[in-house]
DNA sequence: CGGGACATGGGAATCGTTATTATAGCCACC
DNA sequence: GGTGGCTATAATAACGATTCCCATGTCCCG
């Protein structure tokens, strides 16, 4: 589980509330989680945290680089931790689950269409909407935490 | 300009804010317009539409296949006339004007990766998000019609 | 043209998220 | 180890985007 130090080398002080959210996504078998998630999972652990705060904490992590937010197509944001490497997401509509991909080509071709047109990429989403209606559907949608 | 024919194609009644919105997106010169453009435009036009009305319509329209909706990263819906040709977008997170492209290259990776996986893509969407510091920024955010 | 079904408008409600503010917790310094 | 000062917190109000509700108006088949 997460040291003070981690948050601290992030220049944030090491509170109950941050250590518990960083908490929340290690111990989570689903990678992304919303906000919402976080917060109903930290009120089941019995800490009485405000959904404010969980709000507060998750941007200060996304700044600080801890946690990468998505928007997926639902409106509501998303996050997962960030482990440095970059990756696009496949989302199955049928169970919700997402799978993490990535490919040298599709992201050399995103820089030369961008260069192409003058523009210098600072981020990027590709999310791939599937149905995966055979049996063999490798996840259930299971009712989380 | 569109014909009450096309609504009832689409099961729909041929009611005047239905037409003065297909309307809208066939005079504007943005292709992305938010609920929040639609209704100032028709209200700029004369016509005293509620804002309920327009969101009606506009899930209405998308449901029929006149329009496809985004939701780009900003949490805002925006529409776009479907004319059939699939493209990815490219915002430009200085001005906000958006720029579409088309690369076959990276539709055939998708496609593999999704097949690899064993999934069948339903949809996908495919946002660049980009800072175009340059002085020569193509776009400026334009007051709107 | 008239009746019935359906669409509309207006405002209130909802949803996800952010701002506000008085109180509580963290930690550098002693 | 205590304590001051500064920051984080909880609670709630505010917020923008979107949806719901329902009395009234509009469309269209006959």
């Amino acid at each position: 589980m997460s040291q003070p130090h981690d948050l601290r080398n992030a220049g944030l002080k090491a509170t109950l509330p941050r250590l518990k959210i960083i908490n929340v996504f290690e111990q989570s078998r689903q990678r992304h989680l919303t906000a919402e998630d976080v917060y109903r999972q930290l009120l089941a652990d019995g800490l009485d945290v405000g959904l404010a705060t969980v709000y507060r904490v998750l941007t200060q992590f996304e700044q600080a680089g801890l946690l990468v937010r998505h928007h997926f197509e639902t409106g509501k944001a998303v996050f997962e931790l960030n482990e440095g490497k970059h990756h696009d997401h496949l989302v199955c509509l049928q169970c919700g689950r997402v799978e993490e991909f990535y490919d040298a080509e599709i992201e050399k071709r995103q820089a030369k269409i961008a260069r192409e047109r003058g523009f210098e990429i600072s981020e990027h989403a590709l999310y791939l909407y599937a149905d995966c209606t055979k049996p063999r559907c490798p996840h259930k949608k299971s009712g989380g935490q």
